[in-house]
DNA sequence: CACACGTGGAA
DNA sequence: TTTCCAAGTGT
């Protein structure tokens, strides 16, 4: 994504001619987005900072729908960090089943462990302390500090590199990370006010998670079009080379995932040859394995293996 | 900074 | 069936 202060200032320009209403493109996508809200749980008014955070983490490359049954019976468990950190990490390894990257939830467990340490069990509400705790990185930080504690931060995540790229840069597609000039630039685009800032955050994803796709969007039901710049440019295609496609099947990611799924399953350690009769390739399993232990997601006991105790 | 890291929904 | 890609983080 590159937004200039020429591309910039042409959208503002642009909406800034249409008689008589607010013209802002964080106000339009909020005004949108209030009339067509999904109803998510960690949305509704009672959730907890907490609930927000687990949230957020389990939805870092994970589908919404996929996360939801996951989120309410982890809620139900887990209500607070507390009750997480007394429970030992294997436990949230196991209740974390197949949400994907179970490094997550490790990183989840130790974090609720140090905000029952460092914060006395309470989520902290700063950027600064979010971004010290494990597994929330430069996103999930600010998704915290907006969407639980309603302060106004840039909250860049692929959506909203995507939609700030095509509305604004007319761009096809945001970049691969979020840079310092993304989170500037989506800055810049957010109203003062704390809570209109959190406000357009959350719409500002949502847009691109339900209308500017990155497959096929919907460019008819965006409040933007005849504003989006991309759309003006006749939508180009996204340029450079398109990213490498992204095997699966037989990686070493899919053997430390056929190796979880076994440890998840079992109740008591797990014999050697139980793992060996999981992939034919000794090599790979044993690589597999190897950087499940340095990950600390499994653990050895003589020629067993298990969760984290 | 490029790369490793799971799993499955949808086209 | 393939291919894309989904609210990223850590090294």
């Amino acid at each position: 994504m590159t937004v200039t202060a020429n591309s910039f200032t042409a959208l503002s320009l642009r909406i800034a001619t249409e008689p008589n209403t607010q013209t802002t493109v964080a106000s339009i996508l909020t005004r949108w987005y209030e009339a067509n809200a999904r109803d998510l749980a960690w949305r509704r008014p009672g959730a907890s900072p907490w609930g927000v955070l687990v949230s957020e983490v389990m939805l870092q490359q994970t589908q919404v729908s996929r996360v939801e049954p996951a989120w309410q019976r982890w809620m139900e468990r887990w209500p607070t960090p507390a009750h997480l950190a007394a429970d030992p990490p294997g436990e949230a390894i196991r209740a974390w089943d197949r949400l994907g990257y179970p490094r997550r939830a490790l990183r989840l467990h130790a974090c609720a462990a140090a905000i029952v340490e460092r914060h006395d069990g309470e989520v902290p509400d700063d950027v600064e302390a979010l971004l010290a705790l494990p597994g929330i990185g430069t996103y999930t930080a600010r998704a915290v500090a907006a969407f639980a504690f309603r302060q106004r931060h840039p909250v860049v995540d692929t959506n909203v590199r995507r939609v700030v790229a095509r509305a604004v840069a007319g761009e096809a597609d945001g970049g691969a990370n979020t840079t310092p000039a993304d989170l500037r630039a989506v800055e810049a685009l957010l109203p003062g006010d704390e809570e209109a800032a959190a406000r357009a955050s959350i719409a500002f994803m949502e847009l691109g998670a339900v209308v500017c796709t990155a497959r096929a969007p919907r460019c008819e039901e965006c409040p933007l079009i005849g504003d989006c710049a991309w759309r003006l440019a006749g939508s180009p295609p996204s340029e450079g080379p398109s990213r490498r496609s992204q095997r699966y099947h037989g990686t070493d990611r899919y053997v430390r995932g056929l190796l979880m799924a076994v440890l998840r399953a079992s109740d008591d350690p797990v014999p050697a040859e139980r793992l060996d009769a999981v992939w034919p390739d000794a090599d790979q399993r044993r690589r597999a394995l190897d950087g499940l232990l340095t990950d600390g997601l499994v653990r050895q006991r003589d020629k067993t293996f298990t969760l984290p105790g």
